[in-house]
DNA sequence: TTGTACGCGTTATCAT
DNA sequence: ATGATAACGCGTACAA
């Protein structure tokens, strides 16, 4: 009657129960590996579990224990961004390892659509999972608010503005353009810009303040180029502008890898020679900054380190510890290539 | 006296028959928006569930249900090629986009290690998800053998040697490689060769079936450099053999534009001229194919649709409807631009 | 229209 | 050592 997708019935702890003569209880006992079972029960209800192919539920064994042992990881990208950025996947990794470690499943769930939100919101807080780390939240994203209302376990990488009373792990934007900025100041060039990208966000805005905290009285606002994303093509388009506007530019610093390739890129189109004519700086150390020639000097982001740390985080409250709301920095080393 | 992280309990269908004055019953049919409730009884029910604060319990639902309303996605691919491939974020973002419209949950998993087959298997046959999506599964992968022995619906993007009675769509890589190779000779090319990567894969023995057919009696073994990965780093590398082996070269046929971004680096560095001295030919149209100088003629992949349609076969099974086990694929057209 | 009672597959608490 | 039995939170015949 029913067109259910079942093909064929489960069996469940019942059926391997009868089939080895015992109670439910008995053979939950011996699944479980608990004490107290007697080796006649044990060798019997064992043979009758892979008599009838017995799987068990753990769907059912979480509604009793009242946990799933499975860490959501959300990712709410605009869709470009998504397949453009490379240390999403490391991120992704690194939650994936350290949530492996402590035996606990992570759940990939992609927001792209309202649509998406309105689900992934009931999934949440359907119990399905009993924490989540959650990278690139906008601000005053729907998500942030149910997490906060169902005060599930959380961990942000990187932190939308409005962000209370959850734990996050991100890096230092501001010191860590400041640092790179300076470097690049130390190879003697003195007409020095930005190719500065989505300023919306926290992280493009913070890059920005450490660029010009680094140039200070000698900062020039006529030689930062906005660009709306962390892009290969934004990188092109942004540096054409520039090199339009300000031919003597000698130095530059691009928000992210994929904008400095790009800016590279237009350089080369404009018979700039690199590091000769302009040296260059990026963000990131991600792929791209060993495919741009020379290879880039950047800042190291820590990609897969943020992911382990939010979800050592996450499982630390699951052990019932207090977050520390005041967040986690890592360290972001420079990398110096041959690019400055 | 327990250490559980539930912080706060979380209202159920009886608290808010209580607050509300009414049976459980009662309570379940409003949720589900079922006929044959009172005005009064709804309004009621309505503010007392907002008042206790009720969300549903989907985990217990599914468990009476019988089902999730969500599909696995998972991932297995060798650490180094997640982060590179940019096809795999394409595919994922088209199975969501499927499953979305059909108000099912998807949920990524990833495989990087046996813990994670062993957990990943754990989670399949625990009633979590009604079917998956398996991208890139290896021969003989024992997440295909799991899948098999749960018959759980399912469809494979790309079809592993040993996938028997398992639905999958994917494209035609040998007629699709024939193909460009064929457009790429049409340019008067002579000596054509081609770098061909992951061997051990069926996507990379097919690419070079193809194009040794394409050349048919001007085939010619020396002129075909092989390289484990399809990687940037591969490319450039597998080039300046090839350069040093066979300086006449004047055409490529690159297994992936990552290769093919790899292998134009390496000829620049050469003193190459791409497409004057050698035309350059690619596979997949990823995002790399337009950051190449010049940009990159190459075989348009289809991402997007590789993922949606594996997940319709999934969809399609679970209203109960018998696959296609033949395997479905999809168009490829060339995308010809200007490195060759 | 509404309430009752049972079942989904487990684990846990008792007796025995 | 083992077997009833009561939860877990929900849907649903069936009865009222």
């Amino acid at each position: 009657m029913s067109l259910s997708p079942i093909r064929r019935k489960r069996a469940t702890i019942h059926d391997v129960a009868v089939e080895a003569g015992v109670s439910r209880g008995t053979v939950s006992r011996v699944i479980n590996g608990e004490r107290y079972v007697s080796d006649d029960a044990r060798t019997a209800i064992e043979a009758a579990i892979s008599k009838v192919g017995y799987v068990p539920n753990t769907a059912a064994r979480n509604l009793v224990m009242q946990r799933s042992e499975a860490v959501g990881f959300i990712v709410h990208e605009p869709h470009s961004l998504f397949l453009e950025d490379p240390n999403i996947g490391a991120i992704m990794l690194g939650a994936n390892d350290a949530l492996s470690r402590a035996d606990h499943q992570m759940v990939c769930l992609v927001i792209d659509s309202d649509r998406d939100t309105r689900r992934v919101a009931r999934y949440l807080s359907g119990g399905f999972v009993d924490g989540v780390v959650v990278v690139s939240a906008r601000e005053n994203d729907p998500i942030t608010r149910i997490i906060e209302s169902l005060d599930l376990p959380a961990a942000f990488v990187g932190h939308p503005p409005d962000l209370r009373r959850l734990p996050f792990v991100g890096i230092d934007n501001r010191a860590s353009a400041e640092a790179i900025t300076r470097r690049l100041l130390q190879t003697g060039r003195t007409r020095v810009g930005m190719i500065a990208a989505a300023l919306d966000r926290d992280s493009g805005s913070d890059r920005l303040a450490g660029f010009r905290s680094a140039l200070g009285d000698r900062f020039d606002p006529s030689l930062v180029e906005p660009v709306p994303f962390y892009s290969f093509k934004a990188g092109f388009e942004g540096m054409q502008r520039l090199l339009a506007r300000e031919p003597e530019i000698d130095g530059i610093f691009a928000a992210s890898d994929a904008v400095a390739a790009g800016a590279i890129d237009a350089m080369k189109v404009a018979g700039r020679s690199v590091p000769r004519d302009i040296g260059v700086v990026g963000f990131d150390d991600s792929a791209w900054a060993e495919r741009t020639q020379p290879a880039l000097s950047t800042v190291h982001q820590p990609a897969t380190g943020l992911g382990a740390r939010a979800a050592e985080i996450v499982l630390a409250q699951l052990r019932g510890e207090e977050p520390d709301l005041a967040g986690v920095l890592l360290e972001t080393p420079i990398v110096w290539r041959g690019s400055a």
